[in-house]
DNA sequence: TACTAATGTTAAGAAATTGTTAAGACTTTT
DNA sequence: AAAAGTCTTAACAATTTCTTAACATTAGTA
């Protein structure tokens, strides 16, 4: 299977735009562009990039913001971001990755590098996207594409119930501590321990009760 | 006994390494710092700490760098490491972990859960070093899985139950006092000696009578 | 045998843990 | 902006586990 990604470029300039987008259009990529940030914020919704390719210093929004805005929404979390940046050594690096950056590149820019940092960052994403899928028994759980079979049904299940799910099922049989599930599916949050209860709760209710079991004192665990 | 974990904290900003210092001493760790990676593989053997949190952007030798440097002496093994990173998804966590990291924190860090990811981390430390599965005879005792296999029947016990006949199954043979068995399984609490032979009883129904001993005046052992 | 100290047994009540539900905050979609 | 979906937690219910007191039994021993 060939997965083409998606690229988009948010730059105030016109002619960087342009040269980025053919250089990257002739490797294969699919790319849209902006030239603010503001209309970048509706494309990320609308375009669905796998990257974003942000120029730091913008009129208005700039790329900081814009990639801040990004990230606030828990839905774009796999979305990457790369920043232009005119030189490592300013300030925007640090900002940028505080902001949420997981790159960035230094102009002037030469279309080589940009390709192969492109490429490697896409590569990066893929290789993380692929914890395997796993069948047990009725269950078939692939996290790549966040689906679930349940007797050959398809089946839904909301983000953290799919996380849990899926963590238990890493290690059949394995009992999992409170502790160690929240700090797993909830790293960068702190909750209570009761939330893992209402959510195992509500997946009990979609593939039946004998799947997740209950070890009182310890926690839970994931059997056949 | 009470154990005091050592830090070694490793970053260029002096900012970030007062900041943490502060914060992790202020919750009873000793901590050490430096702002570069060699000076870091120094203070490792000097200082010999059980947790090094390096970041990973640093000038001349990354926290990547470092980490492997690390990894490569054996007796630097059950040494921790964990990184501070400034993104989840960027290429860091990965590299990191392929370079030996226990865990990872993405900036901006909040005192409160890098307080409790070090907590668990180090918890999770001394967890490890005692555990394992114990087969005696007809009887297969698992943590892992909170199992007890007796003549291939699974058979439930409760917490305390399962901790208590996991402990005397660690030296099979061998007289544990009431006053070990307290001190060990009723760390936290302070209960009457009585209550181990309740439990004990509780396992008996359950395993029969054979492999728990009473040694009248002394205490209980195990055999097969 | 009879006595004594230690252990066995039981059951009740306390304590702890988990199950369940629903409300409210927050996110995402329409 | 409204609607639908998701997340988190507080509150209460249900269940399991823990602890102990009380009485029974046993092993050791005088």
């Amino acid at each position: 299977m060939i997965e083409i990604s998606k690229i988009l470029l948010v730059d105030d300039e016109i002619d960087i735009l342009e040269f980025l987008s053919y250089n990257l259009k002739k490797e294969g990529f699919i790319v849209d562009t902006c030239n603010n940030g503001k209309s970048a914020l509706k494309k990320v919704s609308s375009f669905n990039p796998d990257l974003v390719i942000l120029d730091v210093m913008m009129p208005e929004m700039d790329g900081i913001e814009v990639c801040e805005k990004i990230r606030e929404k828990q839905r774009y979390d796999d979305i990457l971001i790369l920043f232009l940046t005119a030189r490592s050594e300013d300030y925007s690096e640090l900002a940028g990755f505080s902001a949420g950056a997981d790159d960035y590149i230094t102009k002037p820019i030469k279309p080589k590098l940009l390709v192969s940092r492109v490429n490697a960052i896409l590569k990066r994403k893929r290789k993380k996207k692929n914890d395997g899928p796993i069948e047990i028994g009725d269950i078939h759980i692939n996290k790549s594409n966040h689906k679930l079979l349940y007797l050959n049904n398809e089946i839904h299940l909301a983000r953290k119930e799919f996380n849990l799910l899926y963590y238990l099922m890493t290690v059949p049989g394995k009992v999992f501590t409170r502790e160690e599930i929240i700090s797993t599916i909830w790293k960068d949050a702190i909750v209570g321990y009761r939330t893992i209860d209402e959510k195992k709760k509500k997946i009990r209710e979609k593939i039946g009760s004998n799947h997740i079991k209950t070890i009182k004192g310890i926690g839970y665990k994931f059997d056949i």
